[in-house]
RNA sequence: GUCCCUAUCGUCUAGAGGCCUAGGACACAUCCCUUUCACGGAUGAGACACGGGUUCGACUCCCGUUGGGGACGCCA
């Protein structure tokens, strides 16, 4: 029997999370639950830079709003390392990559370089075609390099790549994809501040921590060619890849900040369901092999064996997208629906009832309008009296010859009726005794109405509406687009 | 520039040599439902990049051209 199925999502903090990256760490969720697997969250934070716990934090909370949850890794409350094969830190982890390293510089594998930035900018900018950086004249040997950087000469380690042979991956992807070792150069592993770097502590955590299948995207087609070369220096058995195609822009190019949104943060506050941006990105890239596009990540889950990937990149369309969400939308409970919108409600300062009829008469008249949560306040606004005001567009209605007939008989009418709230049917009554009272009929009729009683000449079925609005509110609506309040 | 990857409607994709008159979805158009707006339903328009092979037969396999993308960091 083959190993356990192990795989791993492993971000750098440094921002939120991308829905490439996203995308990557479903994938990989979804091959481990579709196999059994384990799911792992490691953190790579070699660049002191960038990396920051703001950042993880950030990155954790987007996983976590998404469901997918990690068997091992760091704590989403704690950050410490949580698993058999732990620290999840690179940070945390230097002593391993600095036995190795070692390893590696005692074999002759890896080199200390003492050429400066300058230097090496130099080199660069000399050859008008440049592709790698070439190997140091005089490479020092181990005792000697060490005895100079111990005397305080900065130096980065490089990894020697001796060229030559093609390397052969089989890409779960692509298939049999052939690197030739001289793509690359000689590459640092180690950085003359001491910190590891990305290609180096990968490999060897890839290794340590027993990951069988890696699903990442094709930009590091060239990174797994030189992490082929550590495992191999280092005698670690090599996992399999999977090499992602790319998700683009509409321009085709690799989707980035320019393209607007892109990341997972940025679709949670516009009203997007984490449900729906996984049942997206799912498909961007992938297929089940039938028809059906709207599944649950259940469904992922059943029908994600690591087959079935595309190759070639695929478009972030949002309008899609939109659609998807709305249809995932309307798909939810009211009741669930229901508490999702309102935090967006209270934000808005926007007052409604919460009974339980109100919540299941309203929404099955607003669902179908949602196309994202953030859509609802709009909707509902015109719900709250306090908030009523007429549009441009209601008030062109408000100055049409017939409008006030309608009014007047309309105010008539409410005046009549003693209910806290009117009926369907009682609208529909009032409504044609309106109709005969003004002698007006069609859209001259019922668009003032709808005026007076939302603002607008355009939205849902009055009938429905109605009966959601309190009778004195619809009288207090009336006034004011008679300019009597 | 060098190397790598890649190519089906505008977009996401189905298609693993005859099932293809190339299927579905988004977007678009028209119609129906509807006294408005949505939802829903129906219909329509819309693609195998090109050129060579292989084969009785290529969207499917091979080669090339062209197009697109990626990598070439002391970022990941």
């Amino acid at each position: 029997m083959s190993d356990p199925v192990r795989v791993r999502f492993a971000p750098s903090p440094t921002g939120y999370l991308h829905v490439g990256g996203a995308r990557t760490a479903l994938y990989n969720y979804l091959y481990a639950k579709n196999h059994g697997g384990q799911f792992i969250l490691r953190i790579e934070d070699t660049d002191l830079e960038r990396s920051t716990d703001e950042s993880l934090r950030m990155q954790i909370s987007d996983l976590q709003w998404l469901g997918l949850n990690w068997d091992e890794g760091v704590d989403p409350e704690t950050l410490e390392s949580k698993g058999g094969y732990g620290p999840y830190r690179q940070s945390q982890r230097l002593e391993i990559y600095q036995k190795y390293c070692v390893e590696l510089l005692k074999s002759g594998k890896a080199y200390y370089d003492f050429r400066s930035d300058e230097e090496l900018e130099k080199i660069k900018n000399e050859s008008e075609k440049f592709t790698r950086i070439p190997r140091p004249d005089n490479i020092l040997d181990y005792e000697e390099a060490l005895k100079k950087v111990n005397s305080g000469v900065p130096a980065a380690i490089r990894f020697k790549v001796e060229g030559g042979e093609d390397h052969v991956i089989e890409d779960l992807v692509r298939g049999e994809v052939r690197l030739p070792e001289d793509m690359v150069g000689d590459f640092i592993i180690m950085r003359s501040n001491g910190m590891p770097v990305y290609n180096f502590c990968c490999a060897v955590d890839d290794a340590l921590m027993k990951i069988t299948h890696v699903f990442r995207a094709e930009e590091h087609l060239s990174n797994t060619l030189r992490q082929k070369m550590i495992y191999e220096a280092l005698g670690f058995q090599l996992p399999q890849f999977g090499h992602l195609s790319l998700i683009l822009g509409a321009d085709k190019q690799k989707l980035s900040k320019r393209h607007g949104a892109t990341s997972c943060n940025q679709y949670r506050e516009t009203g997007y369901l984490p449900k729906a941006l996984l049942n997206f990105i799912a498909l961007l890239g992938w297929s089940p092999g039938q028809d059906q596009e709207i599944l649950s990540l259940t469904e992922l889950i059943e029908k994600f064996d690591g087959t079935r990937l595309h190759t070639a990149g695929a478009v972030f369309d949002q309008d899609k997208f939109k659609w998807m969400n709305s249809v995932h939308l309307r798909a939810l409970d009211n009741s669930v629906l229901w508490d999702l919108l309102k935090p967006l409600f209270e934000r808005e300062n926007i007052s409604l009832p919460e009974s339980e009829d109100f919540i299941h008469k309203s929404l099955d008249i607003f669902k179908p309008k949602m196309e994202t949560l953030v859509d609802a306040p709009e909707l509902y606004r015109p719900i709250d009296g306090k908030l009523f005001e007429v549009t441009e567009e209601g008030q062109e209605v408000l100055n049409w010859e017939e409008t006030q007939k309608v009014l007047n008989a309309w105010e008539e009418e409410l005046k009549l009726n003693h209910a806290l709230y009117l009926t369907g049917e009682e609208f529909d009554e009032i409504q044609n005794r309106v109709k005969e009272k003004a002698g007006v009929k069609g859209k001259h009729l019922f668009m003032p109405i709808r005026v007076a009683v939302i603002g607008k000449p355009h939205g849902a079925d009055l009938k429905s509406l109605v009966p959601l609005i309190e009778r004195q509110s619809l009288l207090a609506r009336v006034k004011k687009c008679r300019g009597e309040a």
